[in-house]
DNA sequence: GCCAACGTTGGC
DNA sequence: GCCAACGTTGGC
C-alpha cells in the first residue's frame, strides 16, 4: 500500500471538508500537470495520502486521506464550462485522470513547512524542496512515519 | 501583492 | 529540437 502527499488550498477543499462529511467521497480533479497526474494514475484504493494545504495562512500538513477510487478519467475536462476544461481532450483519449478521496482524520496539529523543512529524512521529498510546484507526490515509508512521529 | 521558480506553448 | 514568451504556483 503506497503513500502519498497532495495539495490543496484549504478555501478550496481542505480537510476540514472531508471531516465535516466523514464518510462521502470527494473527487480528486482538476490536476493539470502532467507528472502530477502520472502519480494519480498509479494511487489505488486504500492508499493513505497526506492533505497538504498550501497558498493559505497555515501551510503544512493538516490530516489524512484515503484512495477509494482508482484513478478515472477526470470528467471536467471535457466540460467547456468548466475552468478545467481542456479543449485538446477527448472521451476516445482522455488526457487527464482524477481520483476519489475519502476523510481518514484530521492530525491532532497542523505540521508546518518551515517543520517538514527541518526534519531529517525528508530532504528527498519534492515538497520541501526548493521553488517545487509539484501537486502530487509519492511519499517513502520511512518519510511517512517521520512525518507522523511529529505529530 | 510581490516575485522567483517552474511548466507549457508555439514560432522558427 | 531549441528557446523566448507567457501563465501559474505558492511561499513570503
Amino acid at each position: 500500500m503506497a503513500k502519498w502527499l497532495a495539495k490543496s488550498e484549504p478555501d478550496e477543499c481542505g480537510i476540514d471538508d472531508f471531516a465535516q462529511s466523514p464518510d462521502s467521497v470527494i473527487p480528486w480533479d482538476g490536476v493539470r500537470n502532467y507528472q502530477a497526474r502520472n502519480f494519480l494514475a498509479q494511487m489505488a484504493v486504500d492508499d493513505e495520502v497526506f492533505l497538504y494545504h498550501s497558498s493559505c495562512k497555515h501551510i503544512g500538513i493538516a490530516g489524512i486521506v484515503k484512495v477509494v477510487r482508482d484513478a478515472y478519467p477526470d470528467p471536467a475536462q471535457f466540460n467547456a464550462n468548466s475552468p478545467y476544461h481542456d479543449p485538446k481532450s477527448t472521451p476516445e483519449k482522455p488526457r487527464w485522470q482524477a481520483v476519489d478521496f475519502a476523510f481518514v482524520k484530521k492530525l491532532p496539529r497542523l505540521i508546518p513547512l518551515d517543520e517538514l523543512k527541518s526534519l531529517p529524512g525528508l530532504e528527498q521529498l519534492p515538497l520541501v524542496r526548493k521553488g517545487n510546484r509539484l501537486s502530487v507526490m509519492p511519499v517513502s515509508e520511512e518519510e511517512w512515519q517521520t512525518i507522523l512521529q511529529q505529530v
